[in-house]
DNA sequence: CTGATATGAATGAACG
DNA sequence: CGTTCATTCATATCAG
């Protein structure tokens, strides 16, 4: 993983102006990243919307040179900036696809198996819930007297996240929700 | 810095109109940010703690379609829930970390007061969910020789960096702006 | 009404 | 490039 380090910038003269708007909102922002300034973000839209999605080594440089009269900038900030403007409008594309605006939601009550994967559950770490629980779910055994720590980390899951190998239905869970339709 | 969809509130304070957009659910509270009900969080609090911590793009339309039934509810408000649940958790536990105080404390008796989060990183390592994906999101057919790998170290020039020769992307659109310069 | 806290939202940075 | 982490911002909610 990453970590390592944390940003510990006491403090530091950021240039984070934001062209007019002395709201009470000072930020103390620390230097840890960069904070781009009103005119930056404008011009970096501006290119983006232009058409620039990847820009090259040579075109990042120019342009940070140009962003760096508004403020402070570094050449891998613009690189990041592309990277992850472009990925979040794709993203976004993807997220708030389907909208509650005017709904077109299905009334009907066939089933569209297109998309239907109703099966894809969570699964309980080891131990599969059959019984009846009338206490918390946490109270199950888990009893792991070295791993725990190494493994504290994250589930390191790849990028497709995870579905499961379902053996057992979960069909009972501990506080009678219904986690199917996963 | 862009968008026309959702909202956004620009930090310096300002445009502050939704782009009418989320409307509240519950507690007919106005606008401007999703405002989950008793039951979503419920749900959403039950599947987290079930093993799921980034569910893919399809859980989240899912997760959204059945949480949509108790309130209004966006895709997007599911992934950042789990985003924050997931980080807050992770941020709280390292915040109480080792070597703070007296170390030895608790660890012998599971705190019974209040059900707050104080679980033992009990958490289930990654165990989580086996993948059954159908569809991959990241289904990308094309073999792109992995070659740009930039990392910035130092933080004193970023001049020289970058050296990628990656790009089918529309090079140099017909900029007619006052961008020139690249 | 005001300050503190919880949490939704956004985004810079980085990983695989 | 898509995905994930960390930090920050803004606002809803609650305590006093």
């Amino acid at each position: 993983m990453d970590e390592g380090m944390s940003g510990f910038c006491i403090r530091s003269g950021s240039v984070r102006g934001k062209s007019g708007s002395t709201t009470s909102s000072a930020t103390g922002t620390k230097c840890g990243r960069w904070n781009p300034t009103t005119e930056q973000v404008k011009l970096l839209t501006e290119l983006f919307r232009s058409g620039l999605r990847t820009p090259s080594t040579d075109q990042i440089q120019k342009i940070s040179t140009q962003l760096s009269f508004y403020g402070k900038i570094e050449s891998k900030n613009v690189f990041y900036w592309f990277q992850n403007h472009k990925a979040r409008e794709r993203q976004k594309r993807r997220k708030v696809s389907f909208d509650d605006k005017d709904v077109i939601r299905r009334q009907n009550s066939f089933n569209t198996s297109t998309q239907s994967l109703a099966e894809i559950q969570v699964s309980e770490p080891d131990r599969v819930i059959e019984t009846l629980q009338l206490f918390p779910v946490n109270s199950f055994g888990e009893s792991e007297p070295e791993n725990l720590r190494l493994h504290a980390n994250e589930c390191r899951d790849s990028s497709t996240m995870f579905s499961y190998a379902v053996d057992e239905q979960i069909e009972n869970p501990p506080l009678d929700l219904r986690l199917s339709f996963l």
